[in-house]
DNA sequence: CATGAATGAGCATTCATTCAT
DNA sequence: AATGAATGAATGCTCATTCAT
């Protein structure tokens, strides 16, 4: 009778249609005026939904439709960023491409992915720790440290806290939609470049201070 | 006859220790469950007030009190980040100063640095651009940027957009709550160091361009 | 998504009949209590629904259900009232029958009228001049100075400034309701033809006049 | 220590001047913006009060207010409108002076009576029926009345039933309050000697049909 | 006399959710 | 599968009134 948060496969193509829809639509108004101002009205309306009701009918409640558009978003971004991540040769040349690809994936999707920003900044408190974005949090940042870790083991980086530059690592990624969001005008392809060079410069081996202070 | 938001001087002693026991409730609440779940009625209960009516007598609305923490925490900050990077002799240490007090800073403001950047993420379609947090963070990124500026016109810093790695820093420091966010045991004096090795590999003139102009 | 104020044949069947409902409660609660004092909750109240959501479910604002009160019952007067002058042969017939008609329409619909007129008086500050209730009354007028200037012109009425003598039928007819308001036992039958005789002497030519015309 | 409603003997100079400011404040304010919407803090800060206190202070409460304005005016219109009646040589002289009194009263107290008029608009249904502007009200209509009868008895008059045309009276006086809302432009002097005629043309023996139909 | 801080009831409105159809 | 009517809790805010000073 209700919502089923079932695999896929369980669903019929027009639920799933439908979802996709109700995600989209979220995305565009959460993108717009924020989670906390993102009300069923509103996406049912942006939506073309005749009734908030339909929303509940096919989410279980307003966090499921949450953790969906979570999901979505992050399984599409990893998509596009893994593969390229991992085709890459080395762990340099893959932390390169790491920049890059999350540069690209917010060029095209900078609605989804200040949605998904916007509702990762507002989930906090709930308790059960384990909310979507928190979980996708975690693995992205466990994903990256290993990348550094290895680029170490490999002598291609510095010798550092690579949870410490984990983190300033996605910081920097993180940055780029905030800086979006203030100056939407902002060169991505300027500032996508400048922070290759920042984070080469920050993981690399330094040519002669390793021999100086040795 | 309601909320006067004249200069503190107008005010009476009672109305600025109410003021500010209630500025210190609502940064608590708006930092553990967010600024759209921080209702009046919350703040309140947290304050120990009797009723949500004693706040709309003392800040004009909801925006002023917003906006009154906001000019709160920033002049805070200020008073602290400021005269460190004033007294450092050249840029290079100034931004080193800056990164060292901006984490003293937030691990003695965490939870008022949660709330201010909070209340920023959320202070979008407004529209009129001008909101308080807006407006502080723009001077914010203008003061690093000019610091950056200054910096490489002294030759202690590379050449590099000085406003995509002001950017960059500020995202490296904006981050640094959202990491403690996700994880509350992270070691700041850690990560803090890290950071400040990292700014520094980031902005320096690298060792043999160095050698070359020299 | 919610309260349409389109058109009456947009609505379904339900929802005409709940916002018949609701207005027909919102008339006796404003003509009891006055419009200010008419809130969603007592009219609910009154209603018998479960909670003012659903007033504001079907009218998007306080505004619109008052513009709605209104409207419909200025229809009915208007239906009421309209025919019967516009079947009077001549200009002072139709006076005639115009304060028969009001005085009828009073007796059916007092609660209504009361309501209508509170909420006329309470008009008032808008700045806009335009509120349902004074454009309606200004038309209401204009037609009255219509009538008489006709009437003028067949020689049927005494020569007199329309406007002002408009202005007198109309303060006339208004102040029934106030008399039934502090006197509810007035004899509306009595009051009516007294009514009608004084409207007839303050606008017929005087005799003599006649006689010499003739 | 509280708000002596008493005769004002009781009262010092300072008490009777600051009530007197209080209620000329309000008046003010309600003709403005009606009853309803004078609220304490409104009318404190038309009077140039530090605090609503003040109101509450010298007045019981609100209810004690709004009768004090009602009986002030009131009194201040019996002053004006009286004399002028009870000088008159005939009762048809005594109507006359009537209405061009309460022209003038008008004239220079608009204010004054606009907030009157809304009050006892909205005096409904307090129970006790004895509001300090019905009782008002009442004592006036039973002089006009009274007035009427003398009139008939002394053949100035033609026969009419005296309670109706007292209420017709009284009619045509409040109306003109509610044409000056709608239109302040209204040219009162006008208004007044057609309202005059009016009066005299409703009251008046008619000079043939007195014979035709006996 | 006067002040201003405090109180708590009441307001219109928004919202996610339920449910009969 | 979808609709739209209904629910009731929650929100920011206004208000008359109280009271210690």
């Amino acid at each position: 009778m209700q919502a089923k948060s079932g695999s896929p496969e369980q669903m019929t193509f027009t639920e799933q249609a439908r979802r996709a829809q109700i995600i989209e639509a979220a995305v565009e108004v959460i993108a717009e005026v924020g989670s906390a101002g993102a009300s069923f009205a509103r996406i049912a309306e942006r939506a073309g939904l005749s009734s908030t009701g339909l929303i509940t009918y096919h989410f279980a409640n307003r966090q499921d439709l949450i953790d969906s558009i979570v999901r979505e978003v992050m399984t599409a971004f990893a998509g596009h960023v893994g593969p390229l991540v991992a085709a890459a040769p080395t762990p340099a040349a893959a932390l390169d491409a790491f920049i890059g690809a999350n540069v690209d994936f917010i060029r095209s999707h900078r609605r989804h992915l200040l949605a998904v920003l916007d509702i990762a900044a507002g989930s906090r408190d709930t308790g059960d720790g384990a909310s979507a974005s928190a979980a996708v949090a975690r693995a992205d940042l466990d994903a990256l440290q290993e990348l550094l870790e290895r680029g170490q083991a490999q002598g291609e980086f510095r010798a550092f806290d690579p949870r410490s530059v984990a983190i300033a690592i996605r910081s920097l990624r993180d940055g780029i939609l905030g800086a979006l969001t203030v100056d939407p005008d902002l060169d991505l392809d300027a500032y996508g470049s400048e922070l290759r060079t920042v984070v080469r410069l920050m993981t690399a081996v330094p040519p002669y201070a390793q021999g100086e202070t040795s």
